[in-house]
DNA sequence: GTCTATACGATGATAGAC
DNA sequence: GTCTATCATCGTATAGAC
C-alpha cells in the first residue's frame, strides 16, 4: 500500500512536471520559463525537475516527445497501409495518398490531443535547435518515417531520381512546418489579411502545394 | 590622425565581435555561445559587446541585419523591375520569374559575401525560432519584401484568390528554409545519401518545386 | 568616446540530509 | 524520492582608466 501510494505520487509528480512545462514553454518560450517558476507553478520542488528528467534541455524533449512519438506512429501505420494496398493492387501508391499521410495526422489527429495550438509552436524547435540531444531526438524518431516515406515516394514517382525525391521531400517538410507555424497563428500575416482557420482546410491547401511541387518535371520552361 | 586611429579601433572591435558572433551563433546556436566565450574568441572585453550593441539579443539582430537586409534590397529590385518589364510589354508577369527573384538572390548573390555558410545555418534555425527579438527582425525586414512579393504574384496568378496566394508564398518560404538549411549542411539526411553541393543547382531544384506548388490548381484531383 | 575591471542578481544543476 | 543548501555560470550594469 504504502509502495502503490510512493508510485503514485512520484508518477503524479513526473505528470504534473509534464503538464505545466508544455503550457509554459508554449506560453512563454523555452528559456524564457526557469525552472523555478516551473516547479512553482507544477507545486514540485525545483530538485524534483532534475530527478525525474534529468535536465531542462530533457525535460523539453520529453514534453515534444510525448507528442510527436503517437503522431509518428500514426503517419507510419498510414504508410504502410497505402503500400500493401498498392502492391495488392498491382499498382503504383498514389503521390497525393502518400503525402497525405503525413499531412493529416499533422492537422487532424494531434490537435484532439491538445487543449491549445501552442504545441505547433513548441515542435518547431525541433527542426531548429542546433543544441544538443534534442537533435538526436529529432533523428532518432523521423528517420524510420522518413525512410518509409522516402521509399513509398520512389514507387509512387519511380520515373524521378531518388536525390530528387529527398530533396523535394524536405521541401515539402518545410512547407509543413511553416504551414503548423501559420496555421498556430504563430507567424505575422501581413496588412489585413485574415486567413481561415480550419485545420481541413489549410491541410488541403498544404496538400495541394506540395503534390504539385512532388510531381513537377525534372526542370520547369513555362510561357505563362 | 588620433580621431581616425580611435574610429579604427573602434569599427575593428565591432566588426570583429559580429564576424565571431555570426561564426559562434551557426556553430553553436545563440543560446550556447556564451558572451564570455565570444568575448575572448573575439579578443575583446566582455563589456565591449554591450557597450557596443547593448545587449546579447542586440548584437544576434545586428548580426541578421547585416546580411538580411542587403539581401532582401536586392530582392525587392528585382521584384519591381520584373512588374515595370511586365508591365510595359503588356503582359503579365511569369510566376517562375516572380519566385526566381526571391530564391536566385539567396542562393547566389549573397553566397560571395560570405566566406563561410554559416548565415545560412543561423538564418534558417533563426526563422523556426519561436521567442525572442529575432522574431521582430524578421516580421520588419520581410514584411515590404512580401508586400511586394504578393502583389506581383497576383500580377501573375490574378485567376488564383489571394488568400490562397498568401498560403502558398509562405508554403514557400517554408521551402526555401529548409532549401537553406539542407545546404548548409545543416540538416541531417539519413543513410548513405548524398546531395548535390551547388548552389545554382539547389536553387534550380528549388525553383522547379515552388513554381509547380504555386501555379497548382485550387483542388487537386488526381490519377496517377 | 572607447574600452576595461569588477561586481551583482538570477539561472540550471548538484550533493547530501532526511 | 524529496528536500534544503550550495555551486558554477550566465547576461548585464557600472565605475573608472585611457
Amino acid at each position: 500500500m504504502k509502495k502503490v501510494t510512493l508510485s503514485m505520487k512520484q508518477i503524479d509528480t513526473a505528470q504534473r512536471i509534464l503538464d505545466t512545462a508544455e503550457r509554459l514553454f508554449a506560453q512563454r518560450g523555452f528559456h524564457s520559463t526557469s525552472t523555478r517558476a516551473l516547479a512553482h507553478e507544477a507545486r514540485v520542488n525545483q530538485a524534483a525537475i532534475n530527478y525525474h528528467f534529468g535536465s531542462k534541455e530533457n525535460l523539453l524533449e520529453a514534453v515534444i516527445e510525448r507528442r510527436l512519438v503517437p503522431l509518428i506512429k500514426l503517419q507510419i501505420n498510414k504508410l504502410q497501409t497505402i503500400r500493401e494496398t498498392a502492391l495488392k493492387e498491382r499498382r503504383r501508391p498514389k503521390t497525393k495518398d502518400v503525402l497525405l499521410a503525413i499531412v493529416e495526422p499533422t492537422f487532424t489527429s494531434i490537435r484532439s490531443l491538445l487543449k491549445n495550438r501552442s504545441f505547433f509552436t513548441l515542435a518547431g524547435r525541433l527542426f531548429s535547435e542546433p543544441e544538443g540531444a534534442a537533435r538526436a531526438i529529432f533523428q532518432q524518431k523521423f528517420e524510420p518515417l522518413f525512410s518509409l516515406l522516402l521509399n513509398t515516394m520512389k514507387d509512387a514517382l519511380p520515373e524521378l531520381p531518388e536525390e530528387l525525391l529527398v530533396w523535394r521531400l524536405f521541401f515539402s517538410i518545410g512547407a509543413l512546418v511553416q504551414a503548423m507555424r501559420m496555421f498556430a497563428g504563430d507567424v505575422p500575416v501581413p496588412d489585413k489579411i485574415t486567413l481561415v482557420d480550419d485545420a481541413a482546410v489549410v491541410a488541403g491547401l498544404l496538400l495541394t502545394f506540395v503534390t504539385c511541387g512532388m510531381k513537377a518535371p525534372l526542370s520547369i520552361y513555362e510561357d505563362s
